[in-house]
RNA sequence: GGCUCCGUAGCUCAGUUGGUUUAGAGCGUCGGCCUGUCACGCCGAAGGUCACGGGUUCAAGUCCCGCCGGAGUCGCCA
């Protein structure tokens, strides 16, 4: 070992002797004739003084002089204690220094193109490009850290309750539905190419039926779709199967992993994890990811609108639509005409084609369109919304599925504007009975809402002939904070079930043996009941540290076009190496 | 693929309705001074293809078009 102690370790405990400790030089003081250095590791800063009246070495001073921030330092010193007005409150170190007797500089560094120890990091392209200065930053080291702790604990746990972490290939055979695939050609198969796991689905399905009845694995995950501020190219889950169980149980496991994380990394006592279905979430809150840290429900005022005298609302209801609001406290003063405005654009996105509002006073409602409404339109709405003066109600009419979508977004929008929450908060929620079809309009046929080997709900099987839009998958979401922060369901093991679903997303026998045959091969080798679930640990890990992002919890994230800033890639790569694979690149001519 | 925002010194930013000789400030860098600082201080200096390419104009960092890069979002992500 080049030390004797980290920088972060030392107290006054340890004051007299001698010590060696190495580091990065996050500041110097040079007073001309003292010098102070602090010297920093991942484990803290510690002073470092050069006096030339103590070791009388007018070489070691000139070195001192001579240092610069982030050269890499190695230096053996006596830990002496700080008179009491030169003790440093703000640091754990801060009564102790080393007086230097030897200091080796084991690395000079160039003049970074920013401080790690800077109060206010500069744009993400340069922390990007100098990643490794970057992840010197006192935040980057704790959220690394703190990583770290989360999939510990949760190895721990699943190992205490019998799973087994076993790896599954990254090398995989391409299966058309889902994500677009990442794709890597085979040298000996010319024309062949492996795809990377989009998640290992099929391989734990396949241990299931292998006997290995509790699976578990810290899996890297591929897709190449476009990424947002909680997707990256690649991530990772943490990919859960059990076999002879039920929904209840993988419900039961994540609920009791949930209490031990937040009782374990926060100290808290998690309550019971909530629990609401898809249509319950959709109806409250006009999103399957609702964040539940605060209320604001929608309503429905089809019926107090019904007869109004506003044209938009009437008739929209007569064409099967709806008119929903939801009413944002004590918001009228601070939304203007033009706020308004700009809300009403936001909602556009989701294809909403207004946005109607009423101001609550203490005499009824003001607003452009207050005058379709009487006066006892105007009570039943505000007793709706159980509204009080200075509250500010939104209502959309629209298809069913618009208000919703637009409701839902301004819903998530406002309670950020508004702060109705409190952003160290976590909260948990599962979101169940998903439909198991989603009806595709443009390509007017069925699509699996989950994937294809979901279990329906036993009660809603006899709807695969009369309304399959009403079955419900045996699935189940995991939010936090209003993330998808895991997803899972209960497999289907029976042959004839299997065959429904495939008949009804019009995948005939040849096609499904085409694609699935090595899954419902081992299917009909004795498969046991059997279900999963896989969480997003790269979400989980920037929603319990206050992230707004998850490229700040990944040590090398990839940027929205998927590049990766400090190694460049993805590159082009020799032609040699493209002909090894048979392949030659056709340019679009872009 | 669509929409929105951003790009000025190494970094963070200012730069007015397009108009004042040489585009500024703080931090950092370089040089000098400084023995208790800890965001050390003081003095001085260097440092710019205003992302890039066109256009409009007597005049463009500023307006328009394109393009590159970064971010957010809709579509997409079983």
């Amino acid at each position: 070992m080049l030390r004797t102690h980290t920088c972060g370790e030392l107290r006054k405990e340890q004051g007299g002797q001698t010590v060696t400790v190495c580091g990065w030089v996050d500041s110097r003081r040079d007073h001309g004739g003292l010098v102070f250095i602090d010297l920093r590791d991942r484990y803290g800063k510690i002073q470092v003084v050069f006096d030339p009246q103590v070791s009388k070495d007018q070489v070691l001073h000139d070195a001192a002089g001579s240092l610069r921030n982030e050269d890499v330092l190695r230096v053996t010193g006596e830990v002496t204690l700080r008179g009491a007005k030169d003790i440093n409150p703000k640091l754990p170190t801060g009564e102790i220094d080393i007086h230097a007797v030897t200091l080796e500089v084991l690395n000079r560094s160039k003049t970074p193109p920013f401080e790690p120890s800077t109060l206010n990091p500069p744009n993400e392209e340069l922390r990007l490009k100098y990643r490794f200065v970057d992840l010197r930053r006192p935040r980057l080291q704790e959220l690394v850290h703190f990583r770290h702790r989360l999939t510990k604990l949760i190895r721990d746990y699943f190992d205490r309750e019998g799973f087994l972490d076993i790896e599954t290939p990254m090398l995989g055979r391409s299966t058309p539905e889902g994500a677009r695939d990442y794709l890597v050609p085979s040298r000996v198969h010319e024309g062949c190419f492996y795809a990377l796991p989009q998640s290992p689905q099929i391989y734990k399905q396949i241990l299931m039926v292998a006997g290995y009845d509790r699976y578990m694995q810290i899996a890297r995950c591929f897709r190449d779709e476009d990424l947002r501020a909680d997707r990256q190219p690649e991530f990772t889950q943490v990919d859960v199967e059990m076999a002879f169980v039920e929904r209840e149980d993988i419900l039961q496991v994540i609920d009791g992993l949930i209490i031990f994380a937040m009782k374990e990394l926060r100290g808290e006592d998690y309550p019971p994890v909530t629990r609401l279905t898809y249509r319950d979430a959709m109806e409250r809150y006009g999103s399957d990811k609702p964040d539940l840290r605060y209320g604001m429900e929608l309503k429905d005022l089809g019926d107090i609108a019904a007869n109004c005298g506003f044209g938009v609302f009437k008739n929209t209801l007569g064409a099967g639509g709806r008119v929903r609001g939801l009413c944002a406290p004590q918001a009228a003063a601070k939304y203007s005409r033009k706020n308004i405005d700009e809300l009403t654009t936001f909602v556009a996105d989701y294809k909403a084609k207004g946005l109607a509002f009423f101001r609550v006073t203490d005499t009824g409602l003001d607003s452009p369109i207050a005058k379709f409404f009487n006066e006892t339109e105007q009570r039943a709405i505000i007793e709706r919304f159980d509204a009080k003066a200075g509250d500010l109600i939104f209502c959309v009419a629209d298809q069913p599925k618009v208000t919703s979508a637009a409701l839902g977004a301004l819903r998530g929008r406002l309670g950020k504007e508004l702060k109705l929450f409190d952003p160290n908060q976590m909260h948990f929620a599962w979101l169940l009975d998903f439909p198991l079809f989603a009806w595709n309009e443009e390509e007017i046929r069925w699509d699996a809402e989950h994937h294809p080997f979901c279990n329906p709900h036993p009660d809603d099987v006899a709807f695969f002939e009369t309304d399959p839009g009403q079955i419900r998958a045996n699935s189940y979401d995991l939010i936090i904070n209003g993330y998808e922060a895991a997803s899972g369901s209960v497999r289907i093991h029976d042959p004839a079930v299997q065959q429904k679903v495939f008949d009804l997303l019009g995948i005939n026998p040849e096609q499904a043996e085409a694609r699935f045959g090595f899954l419902l091969e081992a299917l009909r080798y004795g498969a046991p009941p059997h279900a999963g679930v896989a969480l997003g640990l790269d979400r989980w890990v920037m929603l319990f540290t206050g992230c707004d992002n998850i490229r700040d919890v990944i040590a090398f994230p990839k940027t929205q076009k998927a590049s990766d800033l400090l190694t460049g890639a993805p590159a082009a790569v020799d032609d040699k190496q493209l002909r090894e694979l048979n392949i030659k690149v056709a340019p679009s001519g872009k």
